[in-house]
DNA sequence: AGCACGCCGACT
DNA sequence: GTCGGCGTGCTC
């Protein structure tokens, strides 16, 4: 009998399939193989994954139709970390395999191309000084053999990229490869210029504004060691690099780091995976690093290298907050018809920033905004008695939690002060645009936001424009809070800083915190010694946020600490584990239904074993977005303290699928980000 | 996912 | 009569 192979075909199998190999093919694992599939005969690729012991039954095993000779056998370290991924994030391991390869076949002879390169012809440049700070850094990573993970948790314009850049030059010495993360937002020209100028040619990047053609190209130019840097965002992971030295992730607390479809990874920990089966460091840098990992490094898992310092002694910007339920009264005289968002404190500030030709930048939240509910006298917002995160409004009558589907009446007077009645806002960026337009006659504002800036080239023009001072106030949303740096930006509000801590997100509290200290990074980065720093402004009606507390003094350790304190008290992450059922269906009733017997399974399943009583079963619960184009979707929330626990419960629950009505999806999520 | 099969409406 | 719409189901 001939030999029998466990093949990952590229369909959504939950298991591998089996397919036995002619003679004379010389199958091994690693390698790309094309195999019949179904009843006519269509042709699939499959990666094989080794022997199988012995035929499975009902089915005619096929034959092994050809080796994809394009594809050399992928390293045993990268098929390892492909069959962690498939098992981890529970998804088919043929759609996880077929990831590794680019999209196009190779291209037989380079083909000239009136596109400008990927990556720019730049003049090279010198070294910075180290400070002592990053030089200790330095050494410390150096000083590990083989797989290890660090956190380099240092403040804004700390040096962090300088520490990158330097541990890759040792990489390239060694011979091997390095592969950088970024978030996609921040994979911009300027910084693949900064990579370009010290390494030269040796830089590959993938993104997602790359054609298909560019994209294969890139990754052949890595796979054939023509290119020694990787840098991408997430889906760069799936390079599969030989030799593989140094994996680095910058700005790893990013949210956008986790996939939300398909193969729901988060790039970080699947780097920190690819990792450990390559043998090789991992270094993860922020400011203001995930609670995750901040709890990693704690435990000893992650080694910590702190960076206390800006680079220059730059100093770190003023923070100021202002309480909306009580402004305090101007130093000098302001119009009268100062909109309600507008406190006299931050239109002051702002007119001195323009009276000395500097540039300032309001910044606004608008997610979850609808929804937002405050007492304008107090403060007070609504939370679940359950979950400890904030009700959400619907249909202006009713109050919902979204983990545990908590219902109350909503109450317009509020319930803690009994004075206010609780208001849902109404603000956007567009009504702070005409306002600016009104109070700052003459000030060339933009306004940076989804609907004005639509793909890169937009982005860059105002970055241009910023850089060169052709505006005076830029207005905008999260996508101004990331990574840019303009030199004579001095000033930054924060219109509403509670739209971040409302939102109904045990992770709420953590999104502020980082949002507040990335825009606090953005005022003054190019101080000097002795110059005045720059200012940030936090407008807020709940001034005792710990969020606020915290970023006010630059805190991001008492931060971290309070705030895990608060998440070990309801077992949320980092403390304990999450994985969410995502439940959707082409009607109410089929999409409540299969929801309803998911969570029968589950309590049921966790009656009879005994490692599954530790484990939390949440809802299940309308989803927020509880119908997008009449699909209607349910979420049922697992908590437990351990992963594997989770994955196995998960795996039985599912079970083999056939419960599930027709036209009815269910899909998992590990270690969810946003339960929204 | 992708492809075959199946069961109903408007065409030469 | 049959061409083709896309809902349903299966793949070692």
């Amino acid at each position: 009998m001939s030999q029998l192979w466990r093949v990952a075909v590229d369909a959504p199998m939950p298991e591998a399939l089996t397919y036995e190999a002619p003679p004379g093919l010389g199958i091994h694992r690693g390698q790309l193989v094309n195999v019949p599939l179904g009843r006519g005969k269509r042709l699939t690729q499959g990666l094989v994954l080794g022997p199988a012991a012995e035929a499975p039954g009902g089915f005619t095993i096929k034959s092994i139709e050809s080796i994809d000779d394009e594809h050399a056998t992928l390293p045993e370290p990268f098929v390892q970390w492909l069959e962690w991924l498939s098992k981890y994030y529970i998804h088919p391991p043929g759609m996880t395999s077929l990831l590794a390869y680019p999209p196009l076949k190779k291209q037989g002879r380079e083909q000239k191309s009136r596109k400008a390169p990927v990556i720019p012809q730049v003049a090279s440049q010198e070294p910075p000084v180290l400070t002592p700070e990053q030089a200790a850094c330095i050494g410390a990573i150096e000083g590990h053999e083989g797989f290890s993970t660090h956190l380099v948790f240092g403040v804004t314009g700390s040096g962090k990229t300088e520490i990158y850049l330097r541990l890759l030059e040792k990489t390239l010495e060694k011979g091997q490869a390095g592969l950088v993360l970024v978030p996609e937002i921040s994979l911009t020209p300027q910084l693949i210029h900064r990579f370009a100028s010290r390494f030269g040619d040796s830089i590959a990047a993938l993104h997602s504004q790359l054609t298909p053609r560019e994209r294969t190209n890139q990754w052949w130019d890595m796979i054939e060691g023509r290119k020694k840097i990787l840098i991408g965002a997430r889906s760069a992971l799936f390079c599969p690099l030989p030799n593989l030295g140094l994996i680095v992730v910058d700005e790893e607390h990013e949210p956008s780091f986790k996939q939300e479809e398909k193969l729901k990874y988060h790039g970080r920990d699947a780097a920190v995976m690819l990792g450990c089966f390559h043998k090789c460091p991992v270094v993860l840098g922020s400011a203001t690093p995930s609670l995750e990992s901040w709890n990693n490094a704690k435990e000893g898992k992650y080694h910590l290298h702190r960076l206390r310092n800006r680079v220059a002694n730059r100093s770190l910007p003023d923070m100021h907050i202002v309480d909306l339920r009580k402004p305090e009264p101007p130093e000098r005289e302001v119009p009268r018809d100062l909109p309600f968002w507008m406190s006299p404190r931050l239109y002051l500030d702002m007119i001195d920033t323009l009276a000395r030709q500097e540039q300032a930048a309001l910044f606004l939240n608008r997610r979850g905004l609808a929804h937002m509910v405050v007492c304008p006298s107090c403060g007070h917002t609504r939370e679940c008695p359950n979950c400890d995160i904030n009700l959400t409004l619907h249909a202006g009558t009713h109050l919902v939690c979204h983990y545990c589907d908590y219902h109350e009446n909503f109450r317009r007077k509020c319930q803690d002060c009994s004075e206010g009645e609780m208001e849902a806002i109404g603000l956007g960026t567009e009504l702070l645009e005409k306002d600016l337009h009104r109070l700052f006659p003459g000030a060339r504002i933009a306004r940076a936001d989804r609907d004005e800036i639509q793909n890169r080239a937009d982005l860059e023009d105002l970055i241009s424009k910023m850089e060169t001072g052709d505006i005076d106030i830029l207005v905008g949303t999260q996508m101004i809070a990331k990574g840019l740096d303009f030199p004579k930006l001095k000033l930054v509000g924060l219109v509403l800083a509670d739209i971040g801590f409302n939102l109904p997100d045990f992770r709420a509290t953590e999104r502020s915190f980082q949002l507040i200290t990335q825009m606090a990074g953005r005022s003054g980065r190019h101080i000097r010694e002795g110059e005045k720093p720059g200012t940030v402004v936090v407008q807020t009606y709940n001034t005792e946020h710990d969020s606020l507390r915290f970023a006010l003094h630059h805190d991001f350790e008492g931060f971290a600490e309070s705030e895990i304190q608060f998440r070990g008290q309801l077992n949320y992450p980092p403390s304990g584990r999450l994985l969410a059922f995502r439940i959707q269906a082409n009607g109410l009733e089929k999409a409540q239904v299969t929801a309803q017997r998911l969570a029968d399974r589950a309590r049921t399943l966790q009656g009879t074993r005994e490692p599954y009583k530790g484990l939390e079963v949440l809802g299940p619960a309308e989803a927020p977005l509880s119908r997008i184009k009449n699909q209607f979707r349910f979420q049922l929330l697992i908590k437990g303290s351990r992963a594997d626990r989770l994955n196995a419960f998960a795996r039985q629950i599912l079970g083999d699928e056939e419960w599930i009505p027709n036209g009815a999806r269910v899909l998992v999520d590990v270690d969810p980000l946003s339960l929204l």
